[in-house]
DNA sequence: GCAAAAGTGTTACACGTACACCCATGC
DNA sequence: GCATGGGTGTACGTGTAACACTTTTGC
């Protein structure tokens, strides 16, 4: 048995080449929905469909370099508040053309911001997508799952969420991500237990209905941590 | 702003083709050591190192597919209980030659199997690894943080345990890949409580020392299941 | 005062851990 | 009988869910 195929590149020149391209699912929250950008296509293959931002891979830079800068073409990166990856894409049929693997990306953006989008790109919400391009629907919903597997057991609420927010806000912000009402009394002991959220000592006015006003909170942390101390078969201790 | 770069392929003809590997982190446990699946290389570059099983990814097959008909080289298909993507290692520089992307899988083989190996490839222990090639330590212990992760709120033991097992091999399978002493006992209730785990309703023979004869068990799945029932922010029930 | 919204206290429940205790075998 | 390893019962700690109740505002 050889090893051939594991050798390094070069000794098969006639080898077809691969090409890669990035690709991620920007979610965000806005009024209550949970939306994904999308640009239309002008040109074939797949005109008028929507696709997601990204592009081909250069030849100097790693795929978590690439999409950043290729979604700097669309959105302000300083908006940006979570990358990373998701999984590859590599059926051989995907796009037609020659052979392109795709590098899936999940991105977040708080939902305060509102960045100038290019005329061809706007937000479209998750659960009543247009119709999309290539396996792009496939890469959002995995984006979907990831975001709410992750909102359980880390504190990846502070990409979705403005800096300073109430916790109303927060569990419309988690209900909409979710796709279920969360329980803002539970969102807060659940949070606030775990370290992840704590309060500023600011309130903002009542809303013209009345009620008391509700204090300002924040995350305690903007890097992804994973707060749920439950994981079982822990060492001894 | 132009959208150029996600468009198809094709129109960039002298752009620089991106090579693309597979390769996996294949660990068993035997011994009551974690071990991985290694092959000295002969050639340069890094000769004498030792690299993880892969390769090319051919032209017409998916990922998943081209790393189990790479495995296929290495050891018998059907010993191979799991099969999962980690993620893509994308350095411009993690292997010297034409820019190579590669994408990292996790392999698990059960732990009663002993495949045929070819000369160049055998087991190490993950905790007392030889000189490894390029970056495949770093994907070695990617693999191993995900095996244990995953033992803890998955059933991902199946794939690592012969189909019939004592609680005591089981509990010595779980203790070698997290790297800890785990109590047989709790394993017992956690994983049957779970419904991971059945009685066969046989028993074997007490060991020379005299002892209880133990039960055997099985999983009653041989798929990947989530089975920690304890995520957060669940929706009302 | 009353409705509305925010926030706290309390109880119930689920799960995992620790450890005492019982079981079945070899010698 | 006694050592040895297997298996069960029980108490406890911790974390979340559900819901009643209090607080603070607008009108």
């Amino acid at each position: 048995m050889s090893h051939s195929n594991t050798e390094p590149r070069r000794d098969h020149p006639n080898v077809t080449p691969t090409g890669h391209e990035v690709l991620a699912g920007v979610l965000r929250i806005r009024a209550n929905r949970l939306q994904a950008l999308l640009w239309q296509r002008a040109k074939p293959p797949h005109p008028n469909r929507w696709s997601l931002p990204g592009g081909r891979l250069g030849p100097d830079e790693t795929v978590e370099y690439s999409i950043r800068r290729q979604l700097a073409e669309k959105v302000d990166v300083r908006e940006l508040t979570h990358v990373e990856q998701l999984s590859v894409f590599s059926s051989p049929d995907r796009i037609p053309g020659s052979r392109t693997v795709a590098t899936a990306f999940l991105g977040l953006i708080p939902s305060d911001t509102d960045p100038e989008l290019p005329d061809d790109t706007c937000w479209h919400p998750v659960d009543s997508l247009p119709e999309t391009a290539f396996d792009h629907e496939g890469i959002l919903l995995a984006a979907r799952e990831r975001l709410r597997a992750k909102l359980s057991y880390t504190n990846i609420g502070f990409a979705l969420a403005p800096p300073k927010f109430t916790v109303s806000e927060l569990r419309d912000i988690y209900s909409a991500a979710l796709g279920y009402r969360v329980s803002a009394t539970n969102l807060q002991r659940v949070l606030s237990r775990r370290g992840a959220l704590e309060a500023t000592g600011q309130t903002v006015a009542a809303g013209p209905s009345g009620g008391r006003p509700p204090a300002l909170f924040r995350f305690t942390s903007r890097d992804l941590q994973i707060t749920d101390a439950f994981a079982v078969l822990r060492p001894p201790g």
